[in-house]
DNA sequence: AAAAAATAATTCTATATAGAACTAATATTA
DNA sequence: TAATATTAGTTCTATATAGAATTATTTTTT
């Protein structure tokens, strides 16, 4: 069997690009947000209004990381926690205006940032990359899933 | 231009495939390790006696979370510190007989996560996956290296 | 050779991350 | 309906992660 190294490979990737937004983040800026925190964000400005086992799964985090994330994303002014009315024991987070208008700039960054990704890579090779992506990620979500 | 979201995607297979790894390092009664530590042990099984420069560039690590990850590891027994002789500023890190131990069954670990990983993909689109993600790894070394 | 620059590692501080244990609320079962 | 199980969030604790500042050593420049 070949030697595979794909989990090795996605920790260091990870590891630097995680680096490298960060400081592209700050040099447009954006001082008050940085790439753990936008991840967050960037699945609200998909679909504000949601619960903090949604944020979970849409962020592939533990909801003890959010709870802590939360807080100081809450302290910063970016999200705002409500009570569903229907189920009291869920939380809503929203974003407030503040980060809604930080999504341009953002977008700008994450957009540097893909592009210095694929740097070299074609269209197609890009498709089949992250199509490969999101196989492996369904494998483990389903896996994961099956554990509990 | 295409959306795409390739960082958002290593992301959460990132964060999800290193729960799993450490349950499964647990349930193969590797306890006194895990996956974030398993990471630096297995570049030094590559090649042992590093420098922890060297460490910070075979992991993808900054070399101030490798100095605490090694305090820990070196407590824990799996790793010893030495001096470099011919240039005093450098720690030569080397695995002990403890470590060399756990290396077949973490392989047997590393193993099947990897199975679960890529479940339901050929060789041909593995290949591809993995030439494709060491392409986008030296993107951003070189990137993060012409930042210095 | 002395001064300046670069390199190696550590410490300090802040944030990120997640498991275990907990409380409150809802859903399911007997 | 009462008892039980499940679900949603939080808190507590430990480890992971990295930037800034610092010290010691080596290399380069003048």
């Amino acid at each position: 069997m070949k030697n595979r190294e794909g989990g090795f490979l996605i920790s260091k990737v990870k590891q630097i690009s995680g680096r490298i937004f960060d400081k592209k983040l700050k040099s447009y800026d954006i001082t008050d947000l940085n790439s753990a925190q936008g991840r967050i964000i960037f699945v609200l400005w998909k679909k504000n209004n949601q619960s903090i086992s949604d944020l979970a799964t849409n962020t592939a985090l533990s909801k003890t990381t959010l709870s802590s994330m939360l807080n100081r994303l809450e302290q910063a002014g970016h999200i705002n926690r409500a009570f569903d009315k229907n189920d009291k024991r869920k939380t809503i987070i929203s974003l407030t205006e503040k980060s809604k208008l930080l999504k341009r700039k953002y977008e700008d960054v994450s957009n540097e940032m893909i592009d210095l990704f694929y740097e070299g890579l074609s269209d197609k090779q890009i498709d089949e990359f992250e199509h490969a992506l999101k196989h492996i990620l369904n494998n483990l979500i389903s896996f994961e899933g099956k554990q509990k």
